[in-house]
RNA sequence: GGGAGCGUGCCGGAAUUGGUAGACGGACUCGACUCAAAAUCGAGCGCCUUCGGGCAUGUGGGUUCGAGUCCCACCGCUCCCACCA
């Protein structure tokens, strides 16, 4: 083994003794990590304070679904959120920082049949592992308060809360054209099918099918979900926009046409639709139905009743996806029926088209062609009227482009509205129609109600019971759980499992005692993560879900911390299960996360061969700076890409744990890039990682070795009081430590708060390690020790076993475990900050033409004089005096000639 | 089509919010140590240069004493929504 002393050739302090010479220890991450884990395991040092004087605090992470195996992304998601906590603890707060397990869900069902496992048995396995695998991260969660989503003490107060929602109104089951994951043979919420019409789950493409189906309705609180995004200050700007493109707000009229006989005389039914540009309506010149409208077969003419139905098969066997594509031409055909224009008294034909659809508004369209694009592409196609009534400002109206004006104008053609300007227009319009009855002002959402029954076995059974006497019954909350019964053979797909399992299926009707049948579909998944971060904050519960006063004493949550791919699914899930339960009583807040971060993915190193398009493992590239395939030798190419089987990409965390210890893969992942971007995995870098956290236990050992520092006296002592030496006494290098030991307390706890700015913080550590390299040998034991303890203090939260293990080496031996993580946060200490002279920069003409040291408090006149006297003037002012001067004190003077 | 975000060295990324662009790290080059290698330590590392300096933050304009940062236009990339009436 090779010796080493001290930190490189330099002079030495002649105030300081000679260092003893000792044998220096190695840094053995996997040895220290073992040790201090179990240390705080007994100790139970990660345990929350259910209550006392400090502040609460509540750090939250995304919990996982228990696959089996961690992955980086998770290693990433929960380090981010242990370093707050951990700093949160330092900082004096009572830290609430839990973990748990959505632990329902399809894999394990999957499983189940392909394998002949119990689902319960395969997913407590899974849980197992992870969990082992989890611990070995050093996170500081308290597994007291662990939940998992599938064990009956959980999944009871998940039905017990789909009662509430029934209470409240805001449960229904209903038949209505639902998604269809022929894949996973169940239904989907809108939420979970992608944009190409894909299952968020299986991939598969969805089907349309009409099924009668539980659904919660969100749609009641969509103006609350889009108006409180306006609350939600820390949450990135982009998935507030998305959720509010989600929930679609529209504002505009509904307007009613009457329907008629060909000769004019009313048939007492009417016709609805919604429109945003009620400005628009005297360019009506045709109205236009869903084919699935329910007014359709009653309003179709005997002569157009062959065309019609053809129409409406052809539609209805398609996909979403090709009835959506825009591409094609629209297709459509007249009922053979009337309708009358509610202002003009016109006779409006009525049509059916594929491009209109069932679900949003009423299902119906006013047809205005000169100012709408489909529209204009429909009437021309099908030879209907266009009727241009909105101009540009200032145009002329005879002057037609050929293409449909959709911006506002000015009405003409409009009857007594001509010459109003769009917004006029839509004021005037609407009023009229609702004096005379024909229409209202409306606002239409997007969102649709959330459809959460599935047609899987592994769920959270749903409650109810179906009488023939009494209909929906809900089961009375003192027969919760409703247990999803264990031990059934699985087999294969098709049909939900719970409906063919006779004995359980039959029971009491809750409401009359005669025969009844209880409901067999599964709640969505996502039913059961809309509230786990409620239990979390009173686990134990076993009378409610959660005490009133423990929930509104953590939540909000100050911090969560989870994948992009939530921001619409789990985060409205959540935001509107928090609304009704605060209008239940439940809960006493808004919003259930204050501070949203949405971690970037990690991503693997990819080779791939463009001749062949294959992987390769990274294992199997001979040179990283010329990689080749093993086999042909040809050049591969190199990216980085989510992580997976496929592509050879994938990492494990337990086996860079196994190589350089959990501090380093925490210190690497959190340094690498910001957190919300996503970051490129690459073991190369990991190693240089590696490279300094040994570089700190190096100088400590230094530090240790020059007995500089272990010093039972130091025990409680304050850093500040640690410095020991007067300022005035200071020497140079040890200003220029204190001040370096001091910037990094400042950036560091700036980097943590609010936004989370980790990569920064992990480098202002290194300068700080680099500072100490410099000085550390040249400056008295009072102000070796301040660094070094300062250093520890701010590696803790970040590396918490180096930082435990050093605190034990160099500061106190004999404190107990985890007492790092409990020393208060370091604070800045202004004067150490100060400086005697600072470098002034001299622009000449807004350019950096030199720099001049110059007195810290200089005031702004002499600074000008200065510079006036200044070489670089001389040089670059010719002897003229200059036109102007600016100066920013403490900066720059800056000279315009 | 609508919306959001982003373009900075070879690479990941900094930049006190209008004040020294490239912090910190990786890769690379050179040197010290070594028989040698690794590790460690030190130095260098945007481009051009006649060594005075000049040019540089996607492109082109603008505002300003001063612009990566603000404004306008354009180009490119990523994500979300989209026949939504």
């Amino acid at each position: 083994m090779w010796h080493h002393r001290g930190v490189g050739p330099r002079a030495r302090n002649p105030l300081l003794p000679f260092p003893p010479v000792t044998e220096p220890s190695r840094y053995r991450p996997q040895e220290i990590e073992a040790q201090w884990q179990a240390h705080w395991r007994e100790q139970r040092a990660d345990r929350t304070e259910q209550s006392g004087p400090a502040e609460p605090y509540y750090a939250l992470s995304m919990f996982p679904y228990p696959s089996g195996s961690l992955h980086m992304g998770h290693v990433r998601n929960y380090v981010i959120t242990d370093v707050v906590a951990r700093q949160q603890r330092m900082r004096g707060r009572r830290v609430l920082h839990p973990m748990g397990w959505d632990a329902f869900g399809l894999p394990a069902e999957n499983a189940a049949i392909e394998r002949g496992v119990d689902p319960a048995e395969w997913t407590e396995r899974n849980i197992a592992q992870m969990r082992a695998q989890l611990q070995r991260l050093g996170l500081s969660i308290d597994w007291s308060r662990e939940v998992t989503t599938c064990q009956p003490d959980y999944y009871r107060w998940t039905q017990w809360l789909f009662l509430q929602f029934w209470q409240a109104g805001l449960a229904y089951r209903k038949e209505a054209t639902v998604n269809w994951d022929p894949l996973d043979q169940t239904v989907l919420a809108n939420e979970q099918v992608d944009g190409e019409g894909r299952s968020w789950r299986s991939g598969a493409l969805v089907e349309k099918r009409k099924l009668r189906q539980w659904f919660l309705q969100i749609t009641a609180y969509a103006d609350q979900l889009l108006e409180d995004l306006d609350q939600l200050e820390h949450w990135p700007e982009r998935v507030r926009t998305m959720q509010a493109n989600w929930i679609g707000r529209s504002t505009g009229a509904e307007l009613t046409f009457p329907v008629v006989e060909a000769d004019g005389s009313p048939t007492g039914e009417s016709i609805s639709v919604f429109t945003t540009r009620p400005d628009t309506l005297f360019g009506v010149t045709y109205l236009v139905l869903a084919p699935e409208h329910p007014l359709v077969p009653s309003l179709t003419s005997a002569e157009q009743r062959l065309a019609v139905e053809a129409l409406c098969e052809l539609v209805a066997a398609e996909s979403e996806q090709q009835r959506t594509d825009e591409e094609r031409p629209k297709r459509g055909v007249a009922l053979g029926a009337w309708v009358r224009h509610p202002a003009s008294g016109e006779l409006i034909p009525l049509w059916i088209a594929d491009y209109v659809l069932a679900e949003y508004g009423s299902g119906a369209v006013m047809g205005v062609p000169a100012h709408d694009q489909r529209d204009f592409l429909f009437a021309r196609q099908h030879g209907l009227a266009i009727r241009q009534v909105i101009v540009p400002e200032g145009a002329d109206p005879a002057a037609f482009t050929g293409a449909a004006w959709t911006e506002p104008g000015v009405l003409i053609h409009s009857g007594p509205f001509d010459g109003l300007t769009s917004e006029e227009g839509k004021q005037r319009i609407l009023a009229e129609a609702e004096a005379a009855g024909w229409g209202r002002a409306r606002v239409q959402y997007r969102l649709r109600d959330w459809l959460i029954s599935r047609q899987r076995y592994w769920g959270c059974p749903i409650p109810m019971v179906h009488c023939p006497d009494c209909g929906d019954v809900p089961v009375p909350a003192d027969q919760l759980p409703v247990l999803l019964p264990t031990g059934i053979a699985l087999q294969g797909r098709g049909g939900s499992p719970l409906a063919q399992l006779e004995a359980w299926r039959t029971v009491a009707c809750p409401s009359c005692g005669g025969p009844a049948q209880r409901e067999t579909d599964t709640m969505d998944t996502f039913m059961c993560s809309s509230w786990y971060y409620l239990r979390y904050a009173d686990p134990l519960n076993d009378q409610l879900p959660f005490g009133r006063e423990a929930v509104d004493q953590w939540l909000p949550v100050d911090q969560y911390v989870g994948g992009i791919e939530h921001a619409i699914l789990h985060l409205l899930y959540s935001r509107f299960f928090t609304k009704v339960l605060r209008d239940r009583g439940l809960l006493s807040f808004n919003e259930p996360f204050a501070r949203l971060l949405t971690q970037g993915m990690v991503q693997g190193l990819t080779y791939r061969n463009p001749v062949n398009g294959k992987y390769v493992a990274p294992a199997d590239v001979a040179d990283v700076n010329d990689p080749r395939d093993p086999i042909s030798g040809e050049p591969l190419t190199v990216s980085y890409d989510k992580m997976s089987k496929s592509k050879y990409n994938g990492v494990d965390p337990t086996s860079v744990i196994d190589r350089y210890g959990a501090d380093t893969a925490r210190m690497f992942i959190l340094f690498k890039a910001p957190p919300e971007k996503d970051l490129e995995w690459d073991d190369a870098d990991v190693e240089g990682q590696f490279r300094f956290l040994q570089r700190i236990w190096r100088l400590a050992e230094t530090a240790k070795e020059q007995g500089i520092v272990l010093n039972p006296a130091s025990k409680g002592e304050e850093p500040e009081a640690a410095a020991g030496v007067e300022r005035a006494d200071l020497q140079p290098a040890e200003k220029e430590l204190r001040r370096a030991v001091h910037t990094a307390i400042q950036e560091v706890s700036s980097d943590l708060a609010g936004e989370l700015q980790l990569n920064t913080a992990v480098s202002e550590l290194m300068k700080l390690a680099n500072a100490m390299g410099t000085h550390l040998a040249n400056v008295r034991p009072a102000v070796a020790r301040e660094a070094v303890h300062n250093l520890v203090l701010l590696l803790a939260p970040f590396a918490p076993h180096l930082a435990e293990e050093l605190w034990h080496r160099l500061v106190d031996p004999s404190a107990p475990a985890s007492s790092v993580h409990h020393q208060p946060w370091p604070q800045v200490e202004a004067s150490a900050l100060a400086r005697d002279t600072i470098p002034l920069v001299i622009q000449v003409k807004g350019k950096v033409r030199g720099n001049l040291e110059v007195p810290a408090d200089a005031d702004a006149s002499t600074l000008e004089r200065l510079a006036l006297e200044s070489d670089v003037a001389a040089k670059w002012l010719e002897g003229q005096p200059p036109r102007r001067v600016i100066v920013v004190p403490g900066k720059l003077v800056n000279l315009v000639p």
